[in-house]
DNA sequence: TAAGATTTTCTAGCGGCGCTAGATTTCGTA
DNA sequence: TACGAAATCTAGCGCCGCTAGAAAATCTTA
């Protein structure tokens, strides 16, 4: 028995070892020099070691997306505890998020971009990513009014997606983060029906 | 002079003829199928040909982009001048947007997520990108209240942006797009600051 | 402890990618 | 009709993701 258990113990290091090189790699110099050939030389073994592990390279920058996912949830869930007022628990976790998406944009590729072998919607998506999304829609429960929460989170997700993306891909002027982000977090800080000026 | 018009006049045929068959194959089959080879086969040209009007793959993705943005903004154009009051014309032009982005995701794609040798947000953007944006910002003009109204604009797109890429990509089920729509329209169709929550 | 069985790992290679140097063909000119 | 210039193609480079089958390491058993 011990012999089986220090193999499965040494393939889970191993395995281990293969993400968090991949996702270093990535870090530093970017998806596209995280290659099979690049990640075996890394990991001192080679490529058909890689498919032992993984279905491909996909299934690889998936497993970096799952567990980007818990490092952002604990990002969101100290901004979340670090405010009182709903809306300064917006503003903190929509800021945190943009901070997340700017300081890791590979990690937030591979979570939010690229890899697509994952369910995201549903009750199968993993743990971790149903964890952050609980963060984003706790940080605007208290804001919903009248919206069906999931739907509001979701649209509240997009929109901070869509400005970390098109700033990211060099469509939006860097100049302006700050002030956008602003915009959409007031745009969401209000519960709507409550002004003078529903149609 | 004759002959050499007559030269210029079938590159130009030709290099139209590139950017459409490539259109034409992204949308079909997505942008992976279309490589330099199979790109060469489908003009009945030799791959180098391509090299002779496009300084890559790239270019010739950015091209499409360009040609893209014409079709977009004559879109949002009808769209905007198919309503009257100003939450209407936001509505329709942010629907707008989202239908061409579920009805021609490759070359959305190749506007918004892939090609990034174009310039963007500066004065030297090519025109028909420039005026998409306009149409953007010509729909939310009304509802600005004190917000810059390009930083405003590029919010409100940003919004847009992340609802249909994030459907794209599998992030979101399509099951409540609409309703996901509905609210972000709302949360931008309100002159923030008129009404009472704002801290 | 040596031979055999089993598991693990590696070498080598497939087909395809973007891209390009240099040979070849086509075309206009004299 | 033969030559020079322009246009086009053939062939190939180094890379990619992925995998079959050989080789090596490891464990079991006599």
């Amino acid at each position: 028995m011990s012999i089986q258990t220090r193999r499965e113990r040494e393939r889970a290091d191993r395995e281990r070892l293969i993400i968090e090189t991949a996702r270093d790699l990535a870090e530093s110099e970017g998806w596209d020099a995280v290659t099979t050939r690049r990640l075996a030389q890394e990991i001192e073994y080679s490529q058909p070691v890689l498919y032992s592990h993984f279905n491909g390279k996909t299934a690889i920058m998936t497993a970096v997306a799952v567990e980007g996912c818990t490092i952002l949830t604990a990002l969101l869930r100290t901004a979340r505890a670090s405010a009182s007022t709903p809306r300064d628990v917006l503003s903190a976790v929509g800021t945190a998020y943009a901070d997340f998406a700017e300081e890791r944009p590979a990690l937030y590729d591979a979570m939010f971009t690229h890899a697509v072998d994952l369910p995201f919607a549903t009750a199968e998506a993993p743990l971790p990513l149903q964890e952050a999304f609980g963060e984003l829609r706790e940080a605007i429960r208290p804001l919903a009014g009248a919206d069906d929460l999931d739907v509001l989170t979701e649209t509240w997700w997009a929109g901070l997606h869509g400005l970390v993306t098109l700033m990211r891909d060099g469509r939006l002027l860097r100049e302006h983060q700050q002030l956008r982000l602003a915009t959409m977090i007031g745009r969401f800080a209000e519960i709507p029906g409550s002004g003078k000026d529903q149609a």
